[in-house]
DNA sequence: ATGTCACTTTACAAGTGA
């Protein structure tokens, strides 16, 4: 089985490499955050004719997030109980076969000194309790607007208490860890830096490989056991021909034993 | 730190969010 995250900073700006990233990959599932589209304006037919179904929880100009899947997606919950910030649409679930799939784009928090990263630590609480209450296959996966350790930034001493590697962020992270779940790429990965899924359109930050990793898939113990493998498809942080310009995050693919 | 991008608006440039 083989899952997908991606934060694609418009849906309708990047709908050519969606696509694309579909008849490439063939993923049985893919998550998207920061589509930026009301549902009504989601590109269903184009999804669609790839083969895929979805379910949408989209918000105009901001936030906003999908699930598509090759296989029925049941149970749908747009939103989570406890959300401090409700009216942002940052949160989609479904059960696809027996696997319980949340979609999560958290509060970014701008910076530490800012309103909004109080609200991020309350938002990644409330997440926390809700996940709490699960039971079952579970596999949380998205944009988490934070890098969990310093093998996940490409300069510790730079990002040290900053907003994205902030120690109380990194608390939060630790907390939903705590829950039983785990964290896929860095499994895999071991001790080896990243890898990194995310980096700042200014400064020719991907040509100087300053990354972070802050897009994460969390698995329960149940998911981890079928772990094959957690990449990074590079290439979509690349202008491609025919396909416009990138998003400023690549997708992060997950393959599973089925 | 900042070589950017995408969104919106009683739009045609500027502010916001990332």
């Amino acid at each position: 089985m083989k899952v997908i995250t991606w934060n694609v900073n418009s849906v309708r700006q990047r709908l050519a490499r969606v696509i694309a990233l579909l008849n490439r990959h063939e993923p049985d599932v893919l998550c998207l955050q920061e589509i930026k589209v009301t549902d009504d304006a989601f590109p269903l037919m184009e999804v669609t004719a790839a083969g895929y179904q979805c379910v949408t929880h989209g918000q105009k100009a901001y936030n906003g997030v999908a699930i598509l899947a090759r296989e029925p997606l049941h149970d749908v919950s747009l939103g989570f109980r406890g959300d401090p910030v409700p009216e942002e649409a940052r949160v989609v679930s479904a059960t696809v076969g027996d696997l319980r799939v949340v979609n999560a784009y958290v509060v970014n928090g701008k910076s530490t000194t800012d309103p909004a990263y109080q609200i991020k630590l309350r938002w990644l609480d409330a997440l926390a309790d809700w996940l709490a209450t699960m039971a079952g296959p579970l596999l949380v996966m998205g944009d988490f607007n934070v890098a969990p350790t310093d093998l996940d930034v490409y300069d510790p001493a730079l990002w040290h208490g900053q907003n994205l590697a902030s120690e109380p962020e990194r608390e939060r992270i630790r907390r939903l860890e705590s829950l039983g779940l785990i964290d896929l790429a860095r499994a895999h990965a071991g001790d080896t830096p990243g890898p990194y899924t995310y980096w700042d359109y200014r400064a020719g930050a991907f040509h100087k490989g300053w990354g972070l990793r802050i897009d994460l898939m969390l698995g329960s113990a149940d998911v981890a056991a079928r772990l094959v493998s957690v990449e990074v498809d590079r290439e979509e942080r690349k202008p491609t021909a025919g396909e416009g310009k990138p998003s400023d995050h690549a997708p992060l693919i997950l393959t599973l034993r089925d």
